[in-house]
Parts: structure tokens; sequence; C-alpha cells
RNA sequence: GCGCCCGUAGCUCAGCAGGAUAGAGCAACAGCCUUCUAAGCUGUGGGUCCGUGGUUCGAAUCCACGCGGGCGUGCCA
């Protein structure tokens, strides 16, 4: 990329051995010209000599090729400024054109194979708003992975095994019984959200009274588990994300994999018994305080355990890139499980793990309470149903995931420019518009497929191009540090820029039947840009709005 | 108490591997539709970057200590 080309420059002209705090960046004031280096800044001390003599001396004597680099100036303190040829600008558009949905598309990790876990939502119920955001994330990250070069592997864990179940077992039992005799107690922390009414009617128009008087639970857990994945799965697929792998715990014991790691660990000599639990040693030159059950003493496991045993299996299956995302709630125990992980004797420096803060959901000042207990619960079909899978997809992508989350149902729902996703979206449809007006009433724009660029030499347009051509770094810059949010900024100033220009520059013209087609070639690249981007933050490019 | 995260414009947030005058969206105010979608464009106002010290040519950014908020700190997951 050009910015590699100018450090590259900057190499052959001078040594430096540390190039770590040298940058080329795009200046904030783009009077400073299209890319600047404080690199003079930087050696100054070292060559003791004055930043901006040194800025002069340097760029004096760059040997650059002027169909990229125009002119080269000094500036400030000794930043030097490069303005690039706009011959280097069109090459980009030709190659957006080119490549098509191509465009951005990394290879960085190319040949390597990724997995990321996430949702990963027990069966007990179906998907609150909150889960949106993890899912929202994953569903980005995934496809950021893809971008810059991963073969993906798209995975959800679940428990269909430990205690939770069987509190859905009797959840679903007692609703059932309450049937024949509306007193039969419920069980003190069962789920009391109504589907749990709803799975006991199923069973009874099933099974009628068949089951009033067994006390094997088994059917209740299995039917529970069946409709509540059910639901799970049919708001993921609102969501449009489709899972490779569905990994569930028992499978875990089935295969001898938790008993294998118990071992393991008593081999290595990290736990011990004691009240008739099974402790695992946690070190404090680890960080942690005290030492963890991993066998309660009813014989059953404590969650940790299972889920150190689910990763040393991802381990194995030698991914490069193990990635988990969690919500903070979970930022204590993603610990313990590389703790685990490692003192199993496996490693595990291939794992990533993004931990989200929560989300707060408001309408208008009011915020919505979400509370498991009171039946209160605010499920994410509904938060879709309310704003559209768009939208929710995007106010969850949309922050940074270290930050809590306001998220305004109201605004989000709002279908106006007060919807910074309308924004987006309607520069897309726009140009489908313009496609659409050029196909149907300018057939002298279609006669030859030859675009004269040259032409292009508005403000608007250059400042559209010079946007465009950043996308494969954005890329670059999002998918090294798995954060999506970033490309919405981005995504921004592409929208922002096509509307000026879309604004100060008529587009179909019969009697200017070059510069249209050259504008109309423009037109084409910001369609791709834009959306691109929207696959990978994973919003639909609506044709018309 | 301890651990992790956060504190930037009226609101929601970018910026935080130190760099030129701290940005965006919304809200407020003032303009722009006989022309490819006004779900748009143009302009204006708005800041103790939580506080106090430190590190240096330079700090919103790094360090220390406070203050305020969230989440953990289970033989729940």
């Amino acid at each position: 990329m050009i910015k590699e080309y100018i450090l590259s420059l900057l190499k052959e002209t001078i040594d430096f051995d540390d190039a770590s705090q040298i940058k080329v960046d795009i200046p904030k004031d783009p009077s400073h010209g299209d890319l600047s280096t404080n690199a003079a800044l930087v050696l100054s001390k070292k060559l003791g000599k004055k930043p901006r003599d040194l800025a002069i001396e340097l760029s004096d004597s760059l040997k650059y090729d002027n169909e990229i680099i125009e002119s080269i100036s000094i500036a400030g303190p000794g930043f030097i400024n490069f303005k690039l040829n706009s011959k280097y600008f069109f090459k980009i558009v030709e190659k957006i054109l080119d490549e098509n949905s191509n465009y951005g598309k990394l290879s960085i990790n190319s040949g390597k194979r990724a997995n990321i876990e996430w949702v990963s939502a027990n069966p007990t119920g179906p998907l609150h708003a909150g889960h949106g955001r993890n899912i929202a994330l994953g569903k980005a990250i995934a496809n950021l992975l893809e971008w810059s070069g991963y073969n993906v592997v798209r995975e959800y864990y679940y428990n269909d095994a430990g205690s939770q179940m069987d509190n859905l077992a009797k959840s679903v039992h007692a609703r059932y019984m309450q049937i024949f005799n509306p007193d039969f107690p419920f069980p003190e922390d069962g789920y009391s959200g109504n589907y749990i009414k709803d799975i006991a009617n199923l069973i009874y128009n099933r099974k009628k009274d068949e089951l009033k008087s067994s006390d094997n639970l088994e059917i209740f857990k299995l039917s529970g588990e069946d409709y509540n994945f059910n639901l799970i799965k049919k708001v993921l697929n609102l969501m449009g994300i489709s899972f490779d792998v569905f990994f569930n715990e028992s499978s875990l014991y089935k295969t001898g994999k938790i008993e294998e790691l118990i071992n393991r660990f008593r081999e290595f000599q990290m736990v011990y018994e004691k009240d008739g639990a099974l402790w695992l040693k946690m070190e404090k030159t680890e960080g942690f305080d005290k030492d963890k059950v991993i066998v309660k003493s009813t014989g059953e496991p404590t969650y940790r355990l299972p889920d150190m045993a689910y990763h040393i299996d991802k381990v194995k299956r030698g991914f490069d890139l193990i990635v988990d995302i969690f919500g903070s709630d979970h930022g204590d125990t993603y610990k313990e499980v590389l703790y685990g992980i490692k003192k199993a004797g496996y490693d595990n420096k291939n794992i990533n793990v993004i931990i989200h803060q929560m989300v707060t959901f408001k309408r208008g000042d009011e915020s919505v309470r979400m509370s498991k207990r009171s039946d209160n619960v605010y499920y994410l079909e509904e938060l879709i149903n309310d704003v559209g899978v768009d939208a929710t997809q995007f106010f969850f992508v949309m922050r940074n995931p270290n930050t809590h989350l306001d998220f305004d149902i109201e605004l989000a729902k709002d279908q106006s420019d007060k919807n910074p996703v309308y924004y987006l979206q309607y520069a897309h449809a726009r140009i489908c518009g313009i496609l659409r007006n050029a196909q149907q009433n300018y057939d002298v724009l279609s006669d030859n497929p030859e675009v004269d660029f040259s032409k292009l030499g508005t403000e608007d347009e250059l400042c559209l191009i010079k946007t465009l051509g950043r996308f494969p770094e954005i890329i670059h810059e999002c998918s090294v540090n798995l954060e999506p949010y970033k490309l919405i900024p981005y995504l921004n100033e592409v929208a922002s820029g096509f509307h000026s220009f879309y604004h100060n520059n008529r587009v179909l013209d019969s009697d200017n039947v070059e510069l249209s087609k050259s504008r109309l070639a423009l037109c084409r690249a910001t369609k791709i840009i834009l959306s691109n981007g929207f696959r990978i933050i994973g919003i639909s490019a609506p044709d018309k709005m």
C-alpha cells in the first residue's frame, strides 16, 4: 500500500534501526497534503540535527515515482508532507471496479484456520435482547476474520448437562403438573417465563396425563431443550447467522475428555480433595487468590471443568486462532479457563478472548428493565421486531465492545435522518437509483465501456476517491484488532463523501457523455465499497428505500 | 476489600502502540428541493478531555494516587 511505499522510500534514503516510532499518516488537515510522516521529528535527536533541517535533507534526497507522488513539502516542526498524483487515485477506482466484491480482502491470514465461538447460550430459554451484543459482534468479527484471509469455523457451545438443564426440567415438569393441579409447587429458582408453559402444553397435547405420576424428568428436559433451541436458532436465522459446529457439553463426558483432563491435573499435581470436592490449585503468581472447585461433592463438575476440556479440544483441533466472545460477566472465568489449559500442559497462546460490556436498553429517556425473575424480559426477537434486523445488528456493532452500550430503541426504530443506519444505507440506495436511471434512460452511456478518469477532478470527486482508496487499510486495522466498530465511522465518511458529491455533481448528462461515464464509474466504485463494508458489519445493502 | 472495564461537547460516543488547531452523530440555530430519492446538502455555536501529581521537545493518550459508575469476586453458568 501507499504508506509502505513511502516508508520504503525513507528507508532507502536513511538508515533507521528502530522504525516503530516512524509513522506515515493521513493528516487531519487536508492542506497538509495526502500523507505525512514524522520521520524527521523522530530521527532528529539520534542524528543530532534540527528536525526541520533533517526534513529538508530527507525530502531533497527521496527518489520517488512522479506518477504516484506529485510533490513534497515541509511543514510545522518538521513534518514531511506528500501530495499524491491524481493518476494514482484513478488507478484505485479501476482496481475497485475490477476486484468488485473482493476488493478489500486481505491475504495476511491466507491458508490459516480460525475458530470463533460465540452466543453459546444454554437452551434454557429464548435469547434476550442483551444477548444481541454478543451475537452481532461475533457475526461481524467472523466476517472480518474471513476478509483477512482465514478459513473460519463458526461454533456454538452449549450446556446440555448441568444443573441449569435440571432446573429447566423441573420448571417444565411443574407447569405440566399445574395443568392437573394448579397448586403444584413451582421451583423457587425455576424459569418463570411463559415459554415454559408453552413447552408443558406441548407435552400435554402429546402425552395427555401419561406422565402425571412418573418421576422421570428426562422427557421434560429434552422437550424443553428442543423447544428452546428451536427458538434460539430461529432468531439466529433472523440475524443471518449460521453455525458450522454446535458443540454440546455432554459429548465431553461421552468421549471421556472430562475424565482425561482430571487425570492430567492429578498427574501434574494441580488438584486436591477437600470437603468431598476436587479443588484446582490457583496460583497467586498467575493473579488468583483462591483455589477453585472443579468437581462438586455431589460428583458433578462445576462449569469451569468442561469449559477447560472444551477449549483443550479446540486447541487440539489445531486452529491458528481461536476467538471467544463473552460478556463482562464472564470476565473472570475466561482467565480460569486459560489457566486450566496451561496447567494441563497445553498451549493457550492462540486463544483470543473478547470481552464486551453490558447493554442498557432505553426507549427515549426511559430505561427498559430486564429481570429474569419477574418474567419482565425483553427478548431479542422483540427487539428485532421493534427496530429491524439491520438496526439491531448495526447498533450492537457500532460501539467499542469495551464500553457500556446504551441502546436507544426509539432511535434505532426511527426511519429518519436521525438514525445512522439509514444514512449509510440511503447512500447505497441512491447509487442504485442512479444506476437504474442510467440503464433505463441513458443508452449513450452504455455504448463504450472505456472510461476516461481524467474527466474527474472536482473537489468532491477527488475527496470521495481518496476515501474509497483507504478501504483495504481500514479492513486491515479492523481485522488485526478484531474491531468491526472502526469500520462504521469510515463507512460514514464514504456515505458523506458520496452525498456531497451527489449534491454538487450531476452524474447523468446526455450532453456530457464522457464525464457522465466517469462519474458513473465512481458511483459504482462507491457502491462496491459500501456494500463490501455492509457485508462485514452484517447489514443489508438495499437497492431502494 | 480485591480484580477487570469505563469517565472526552447538552445526549450517545470516536480519538488513547504520545504528534500540527481534540472529532462524529443527534440535539440547538441559520440557509438549500421546476434537475439522477431532501432518509440529502451547506454553514454557525458548543469542551476544566473526572481530579491531582509525575514522565518529555510534546499528554485526552503513558505512570502513580484519588473520585465517580458498571461487571465480577459461588461446590450457578
